[in-house]
RNA sequence: CGGGAAGUAGCACAACUUGGCAGUGCGCGUGGUUUGGGACCAUGAGGUUGCAGGUUCAAAUCCUGUCUUCCCGACCA
């Protein structure tokens, strides 16, 4: 019997959503529209999703600062095609009176101008290069829908912003960075993204060229969690970041950024979890074994103990749930909070001399001797559900994976049953366009490939590019 | 930002059409009995009906505005 409070993933995809992250206290509204309280149980899988990508951002050599809220409108103004992207989600603060409009101040959508405004005065020489920091942050952007993490105006990131001495370096660390991201996805949030480089059309405004990691989601819609941008020298010289190089002339910076939000909690949940709630990969679950004690007796109790000390010894993050609660309301809870491992210790299987394990990704319940390893046990058993999500979920990617020769096997596809679309393209943006006519339908992004062969699925002429399109949140 | 729907206790809803004591279930507190898939009995607490105006002797109910949420489009991490 699933959970009667979350409607069918296969029912109502979008309910199904927001049920999950209610239900699992992910999140809730606030009485100000687009901006979410995110709950203990969704901060704490924030939390953790910052331990692990800050230690893999410092063990590259970055460093963290904290810029700003605030910017002011000429300074947003130097950089044009940062303003167009952005014109129309900047939220001016209307504090202060009679400042003139050009005085007028913005809540960060983004911080590059910030970055560029402290890095200017701060380089000299070449020697001063790299500059690698990072910050966890807010911003803000007005947008028009909304939706709990996947699209709120206000969200947490983290924008890195590098400024180099060459373009080589820079480039370097825009394909590195890319990878941090990707290799996330993979090793911890159990998700088989892809990545390539965005068209010319859905590329960051400003940005020389664009890298996206892209997932699929459960129902076949694409989410992008994860860009990094080579600016080249576009902001460094509208914000004039110059040094000295070797051969003593002045040379603006190579500069670039990065970054990763609150989203991918989002992807998260709608790639892996089920209509009996949240499903987490152990690698990111802030708790991810719970000991569910039934019957009151000595034996039961120590045993609980037991196995909480030991595991929570050996790093693996277990706590009991000795409330007053039923046992089936327990199981039940455990379920739609996503806790990975289950450990059942009752009275009635330790006469037995067992114990019942379950796991919340397959809902398997396992018995097993009370006498048993259980460091060694659930160790083994939290990779394994580690290993099976991101199985489960490639195999559900490469179901949703089609190949489109024409128009008309796009629109077949895209009206029968989303994914990743991959399709050829002649590069010309008129095509794009017309591709995004059907039910508004984006490329995700350019697949390298040396050998792009075959025509256009759009016009038919000769094709340049080898591209994965879909429908995106 | 356009089209549609909704907002009443923590949650789900009833009462609204035809204005007249603010209701039900779940949840919550207390006492007890229970405990292997969302336990049971008893008892108790909980409300300016989203907000602001207006009409009226009287507004949850009628009118106007506004905010929030959901669905469908256009725009976006």
């Amino acid at each position: 019997m699933a959970n009667e409070k979350i409607t069918k993933r296969d029912v109502d995809f979008a309910k199904w959503y927001t049920d999950v992250v209610k239900a699992a206290h992910l999140a809730d509204y606030s009485s100000v529209k687009g901006c979410i309280v995110i709950e203990p149980n969704g901060y704490a899988i924030w939390e953790k999703m910052q331990s692990i990508l800050d230690k893999e951002f410092k063990k590259l050599g970055h460093v963290n600062v904290q810029m700003p809220l605030l910017i002011p409108e000429s300074m947003l103004n130097k950089e044009k095609e940062l303003v167009e992207g952005f014109s129309p989600e900047v939220a001016w603060v209307t504090v202060g009176g009679n400042k003139t409009l050009e005085d007028r101040l913005c809540i960060r959508p983004t911080s590059e101008t910030l970055f560029c405004d402290y890095y200017k005065d701060h380089i000299s020489s070449y020697k001063d290069l790299p500059k690698l920091y990072n910050q966890w942050c807010n911003v803000l952007r007005w947008e028009k829908e909304t939706r709990p993490f996947l699209r709120s105006r206000e969200f947490l990131w983290q924008e890195g912003h590098t400024i180099h001495s060459t373009k080589e370096e820079a480039i370097k660390e825009t394909n590195q960075m890319m990878d941090v991201y990707y290799n996330f996805f993979h090793n911890y949030l159990a998700i088989p993204s892809i990545r390539g480089m965005k068209t010319e059309k859905e590329k960051f405004s400003g940005a020389e060229f664009t890298l996206t990691n892209e997932a699929l989601m459960y129902n076949g819609v694409a989410l992008q969690a994860g860009t990094s941008h080579y600016f080249g020298q576009k902001f460094s010289e509208a914000y004039d970041v110059k040094f000295t190089n070797k051969n003593n002339e002045l040379e603006y910076v190579y500069q670039t950024s990065w970054g990763t939000t609150t989203r991918m909690i989002g992807a998260l949940i709608m790639v892996h979890s089920d209509d009996y709630g949240l499903v987490l990969p152990p690698k990111i679950a802030p708790k991810q074994v719970v000991i569910v004690p039934i019957g009151d007796n000595e034996e039961v109790n120590n045993l609980s103990n037991k196995f909480k000390e030991e595991l929570n010894n050996n790093d693996i993050i277990t706590y009991i749930d000795d409330s007053e609660k039923s046992p089936g309301f327990k199981f039940a809870e455990a379920e739609v909070n996503g806790i990975p491992v289950r450990i059942e210790v009752g009275k009635r299987d330790l006469e037995k001399g067992i114990i019942t394990v379950a796991r919340r990704d397959t809902r398997e319940k396992i018995e097993i001797s009370k006498d048993t390893d259980i460091v060694s046990f659930v160790k083994e058993l939290l990779d394994t559900i580690q290993n099976d999500m991101l199985e489960k979920a490639t195999k559900r990617r490469d179901e949703l994976t089609f190949k489109a020769d024409n128009l008309d096997d796009m629109k077949n596809i895209l009206e029968t049953q989303p994914g990743f679309i991959h399709a050829n393209w002649c590069g010309d943006k008129a095509c794009e366009e017309k591709i995004k006519e059907i039910k508004g339908c984006k490329s995700r992004c350019i697949v390298p490939d040396e050998n792009v062969s075959g025509k256009c699925v759009c016009c038919s002429k000769e094709a340049k590019y080898h591209v994965i399109w879909g429908l995106q949140y």
